[in-house]
DNA sequence: TCTATTTATTATAATATTATGATATTTAAG
DNA sequence: CTTAAATATCATAATATTATAATAAATAGA
């Protein structure tokens, strides 16, 4: 396993490892083209922070989004992050897996 | 999901999101037992360093160590991390998966 | 054009993380 | 009891992240 490897995928694991951007995607892949003042309803945090989390998976193409109108509706586009978030979602419980 | 699952994933993300910690464990996973001294030869950072990213895994109960003479031998315990893991650097490729 | 709405950006203060050298601890061997 | 090896801890400086208020930009509609 090459060192560069290690860093793109702690590079991921680092921008998703904020609960924050982590409810902000997930509510994506659930609820897909959700937009910013919903997002903002739902973690109870100002709009700006909220903006700000969504730059970060932004810039880590993580999410793209696209404006209609007023409106700009994100959705999740990392096929790794989709994975990771399923799988991790999938298999959190109090239970030792298997 | 509640919102402490968020908080809970992604502790366990943003502990994992850093490559040297990243690079530990994917080692021990690969060779069970290896030893600080090893690590750090092969990470090429300080020994204190290494020992603080071991404890940062070890605090987030990803690792777990046992102590062999002078050596301490570490081991990945966390059922999810293991998970983590593998879909990550089995799925790693510059393909869009499947 | 004026206004309201949605989102982004900027500035900044508070906090957290990181890296590293120095020092301490633990253990084994002599 | 000393010494050397392996690891941990401490102190601290540099850097990064986070949250938030204030402001700006983009758009739609009156």
């Amino acid at each position: 396993m090459e060192l560069e490897t290690y860093d793109e995928i702690a590079e991921l694991l680092k921008v998703l490892g904020h609960p924050a951007r982590l409810c902000i995607v997930d509510g994506l892949l659930k609820n897909p083209g959700c937009n910013v003042t919903y997002m903002q309803s739902c973690l109870s945090i100002p709009q700006s922070t909220v903006s700000q989390h969504i730059a970060k998976l932004k810039s880590a193409h993580i999410i793209e989004g696209k404006r209609e109108g007023l409106e700009i509706k994100y959705k999740v586009v990392n096929p790794m992050a989709i994975l990771l978030i399923e799988v991790l979602l999938k298999n959190h419980s109090s239970f030792p897996s298997k």
